[in-house]
DNA sequence: GCCTGTGAAGCTATTCACAGCT
DNA sequence: AGCTGTGAATAGCTTCACAGGC
């Protein structure tokens, strides 16, 4: 069973409405209401729901609790995934405060950054490594991910840097569509391609 | 005639790959060259390209330097477009070093905090205002567009601001879903969303 | 009555396939 | 021969609409 991109995204988005949910005590919650959150329609979620196999009722809606723990056992891995950050500049460290601490099913465990005064220091509670122990130190670690977060022209070479280490997904950052062997998920999220979108759009 | 989200970042990624092929020192491309770049299929550039009504060549294919200029016809405003960032932590600093020079359509021309100790500072040639001042400051300046880089809690006050100013389009990093005016633009860049996609891909 | 789950319809996007050009 | 531009076919996604449940 092969769910699309678009849907992961959307149960993603529905784990944290329903979070925030939990914490204004609600115990439970109709399509409507959770699409309404979501700036889609109830027709959408009670379809992207489906796929979990976790049933609501039509009287009372959807369980909150229990819909968050059906979305944790379909979106998670087993154990906590393990991430690597590669290029600890201005962006690399925001992803750092970003995601430290907040998401207990991912840790960014190693950073690398060819600067070498860099390399040593502790930034976020994680280390820096240097560039060139990337596939060692990737291998060693047991690292499942990774964010590239480096300049547009080494960003291909980290890439088969990672590939040979056995990562499996990555999240890049650089404006450079990346080549990917089979079985590598690559999500490329494009910042000059967002805001080149907002102004076509933003004039009509 | 409405050409799709889709189509209009395809259309801007093509613009930056043919950027590339004139660094080369190409003069002319064919339309599975282009897509080879682009990791995409010949079909679907030539699809794209038709929305310009530039016409390629069947014998030499596209005139790298003509379709470079087509593609910014369509893409970029007449004038150079004016960009407000609000919130200037780690994040809104990488965006400044990142936005900086790099695109001459748009500048980012304030910036807002609402750090008393930020306020009056000059970060990378932009001047940082005081979050309260935003409205009457967006208005003077003649923004068009915002990106949106506070943390969660406080991104649809900002948001709600920016629509009184008259804003036309935004690039919203906070991990809220933002209501927006009709009218107004909103692209929604969700870093854990996308990490959580490729946490959920890269397992299979 | 107002909800859920879901087959079927409707809509959008991508890919095929080929006429026409050089 | 090998390309472009594009109608037609296909695949993928969203919305409709309704049976069934409380």
């Amino acid at each position: 069973m092969g769910v699309s991109e678009r849907v992961v995204g959307r149960l993603i988005l529905y784990r944290r409405l329903l979070k925030d949910l939990a914490d204004e005590g609600a115990g439970y919650v109709f399509s409507h209401e959770l699409a309404a959150r979501a700036k889609s329609t109830a027709a959408q979620v009670r379809r992207d729901l489906m796929v979990l196999g976790y049933m609501g009722s039509p009287a009372r809606g959807y369980a909150v609790r229990d819909l968050i723990a059906a979305l944790s056992v379909f979106l998670d891995a087993p154990e906590r995934q393990k991430v690597a950050l590669v290029g600890v500049g201005n962006l690399g460290r925001a992803l750092l405060a970003y995601f430290v601490g907040r998401h207990p099913q991912f840790t960014i465990a190693v950073a690398f950054d060819a600067d070498p005064q860099k390399v040593g220091r502790v930034v976020n509670g994680c280390p820096i490594h240097a560039m060139d122990s990337l596939g060692q130190v990737a291998r060693q670690e047991g690292i499942d991910l990774a964010i590239i977060a480096v300049p547009a022209p080494e960003a291909q070479a980290v890439a088969a840097e990672l590939y040979k280490a056995g990562i499996r997904g990555i999240l890049n950052f650089a404006p450079v569509r990346l080549w990917a062997p089979e079985g590598v998920y690559v999500e490329h999220l494009d910042m000059t391609m967002s805001l080149g979108r907002v102004a076509y759009f933003g004039r009509r």
